[in-house]
DNA sequence: CAGGTACATCTAGTTACATCA
DNA sequence: AATGATGTAACTAGATGTACC
């Protein structure tokens, strides 16, 4: 196993604590990677001696509590940390060497990332690699601006779906409003009116907009017609 | 062909760190 | 200088698709 496979998918992923890219199957760490009394070997020149609650048992534990998800944390730090004092050596990682944990891409890194972007929102394998070589840095860090560079644009779809959404439900009750406004008027208009008392059954029916039956006319129904408040829920009607 | 396995990659949610006001 | 808010790189868990046996 090379460095560029521990640090290209994440230190804890090769450690065999979670496995995003390794095998999605199984969460147990893999037995060739968990050396005796609780030490983790990576290669022949590298080996993390761990205290004895950090050892291949507790490790290789199917669930993983908060607890054990922060010692593993602990783990992966001091794992990088090692780890990081020997990329300085061969010089492979800038942003590990100068000791920092979390890489910021520059300026350039990120424009090119978003002019990718902008081409194709997925990267197949091959166009990773020639990205990451492109900006000289690994594979996984690509893959991983990608991933959440779609989740922020997806998130940003959402909040402008949701403002959306907003103005037309405050555009439908603002419309609600007025027709109720306008209905009552005409009820009281129709009342106002003493020959409207004289017209035919057929001409006082009236419909109720949430179960569309026929109102004001024939045997069942009801004494009036009922309408709809804007203010109420138009199920509690009928 | 169906079923099992390994693997790569995805999403959604979370964490941790860098940066800035 | 300290601190809280914010943005984002990196991680985790689980789901899915594909290739192979």
């Amino acid at each position: 196993m090379g460095f560029d496979d521990i640090c290209g998918t994440g230190l804890a992923l090769k450690l065999g604590f979670s496995s995003t890219a390794n095998n999605q199957r199984s969460r147990k760490p893999p037995a060739d990677l968990l050396g005796k009394e609780g030490s983790l070997s990576f290669e022949p020149s590298l080996t993390l001696s761990l205290p004895k609650d950090q050892s291949a048992d507790h490790l290789s534990s199917s669930t993983y509590s908060n607890a054990s998800v922060k010692r593993k944390r602990d783990i992966s730090t001091e794992v990088e940390r090692v780890l990081s004092s020997r990329v300085s050596d061969e010089d492979l990682d800038d942003h590990v060497s100068n000791g920092s944990k979390k890489l910021r891409l520059t300026k350039v890194q990120s424009a090119l990332l978003e002019e990718s972007f902008k081409q194709h929102s997925t990267l197949n394998p091959k166009q990773k690699q020639h990205l990451a070589r492109k900006l000289n840095v690994r594979p996984r860090q690509v893959e991983v601006w990608f991933q959440n560079r779609r989740a922020r644009t997806k998130l940003k779809q959402t909040e402008v779906d949701c403002e959306i959404l907003k103005k037309c439900c405050e555009s439908l009750t603002d419309e609600n409003r007025k027709l109720y406004k306008e209905l009552q008027e005409l009820k009281a208009l129709k009342l106002a009116q003493p020959l409207y008392r004289q017209l035919p059954a057929a001409a006082t029916l009236a419909v109720c907009p949430s179960c569309e039956r026929v109102a004001g006319a024939g045997e069942n129904a009801p004494a009036k017609p009922h309408f709809y408040s804007p203010f109420t829920s138009p199920s509690a009607t009928c």
